[in-house]
DNA sequence: ATCGAATGAGACGCATGCGTCTCATTCGGT
DNA sequence: ACCGAATGAGACGCATGCGTCTCATTCGAT
């Protein structure tokens, strides 16, 4: 008995990266259970996302703690960064492209908090001299989260190789498509 | 009289980019027509979706034929087809994200195309030696409209500055995000 | 074994948005 | 000025999915 919270928010969460249209039913079957109780246990299909939106926050900021993202090199820190966000880049890539519909009513400040911390990533990265200066932090976060986000629907529609997710979001990011000049 | 089905569309691009969950009665009054009238125009929601999917494989197509992707170094023709591609950005971004809902059922043959001749772009930078080998081009290919993606949204939300809309994508996506070392 | 809490299945009403239809009005060509 | 086609406004039924409720069943602690 006893449903396990965490436990359907993931089955939930999985599933709706798939399909975010999936219904309430969908979702109940999916993580188990009857409709009727996880309407008790999440009020509605808002409470339902929003929840999944505040473990997706958390689980991002328990990625950012564990990068030490004060640490090293920012280039380093970053990669660590990507590693530590893949296990959740589906839930993230759901929340961002969900995120779109939010009209601005109310967007879940742990957002800004997540934002400030990569950005200030960036930002050490470029005063240490290891980022160009010439791309914004704002829009180097955007990126990443961009990123993170395509390459996952990228793996899940079977276009490029699961494997490759950390090497192909980093290298990319970090060093760009083009060859760098021997030196 | 005589609604002009290109305008439409294009009011449509405008309204479903921002609030992909647009009634049809918004978009009808968006557009400055009745429902009716809209219904009359396209047989319904879905049609109206692939209506706008082929103006938007229609109009990438053409910025890759104005691009001349063939010609001149491959990181100058991705230059190209960047800002050739950027009036569309916004409606490129929402079939983007649309599409994570087609279950596969019946995706529109178009996209391989347009996937075909982007990819055939990083592959001839590869063999050229512009482009790094290590990033597959399917990678490439799907970070490319990834980035295009992210960037209008982020304009959209004020995030970053419309202005600077080509140099953020060809920049990152050619250079990364690491300074470069000086040679 | 007993009892209470939690669950599952399903019924029910409600709200929303779609697609169709009707009818009066307006546009535009002749 | 006339007439047909196109449009706008709105009504209508329908389908879907949500949220609530009931009731029998099952789990788990005592």
């Amino acid at each position: 008995m006893s449903v396990d919270r965490a436990q359907v928010l993931r089955t939930a969460a999985a599933l709706l990266s798939r399909k975010s249209t999936a219904t309430m039913d969908e979702v109940a079957r999916a993580a188990g259970i009857g409709r009727a109780t996880l309407h008790r246990h999440f009020a509605g299909r808002d409470a339902l996302v929003r929840a999944l939106e505040e473990m997706g926050i958390q689980e991002f900021e328990a990625a950012l703690d564990a990068a030490n993202l004060d640490e090293g090199p920012a280039d380093e820190a970053l990669r660590r960064l990507v590693a530590e966000a893949e296990p959740n880049a589906q839930l993230l890539a759901f929340l961002v492209s969900e995120n779109q519909l939010f009209e601005g009513d109310q967007v879940n400040e742990g957002w800004a908090r997540l934002d400030a911390r990569v950005s200030a990533l960036f930002r050490r990265g470029q005063e240490a001299g290891t980022f160009r200066i010439d791309l914004s932090p704002a829009w180097l976060t955007e990126a990443l989260y961009g990123l993170i986000g395509t390459c996952a629907w990228s793996v899940m529609d079977g276009r490029v190789a699961a494997k490759d997710f950390r090497y192909m979001i980093t290298e990319l990011l970090l060093g760009g498509a083009r060859r760098s000049v021997e030196k």
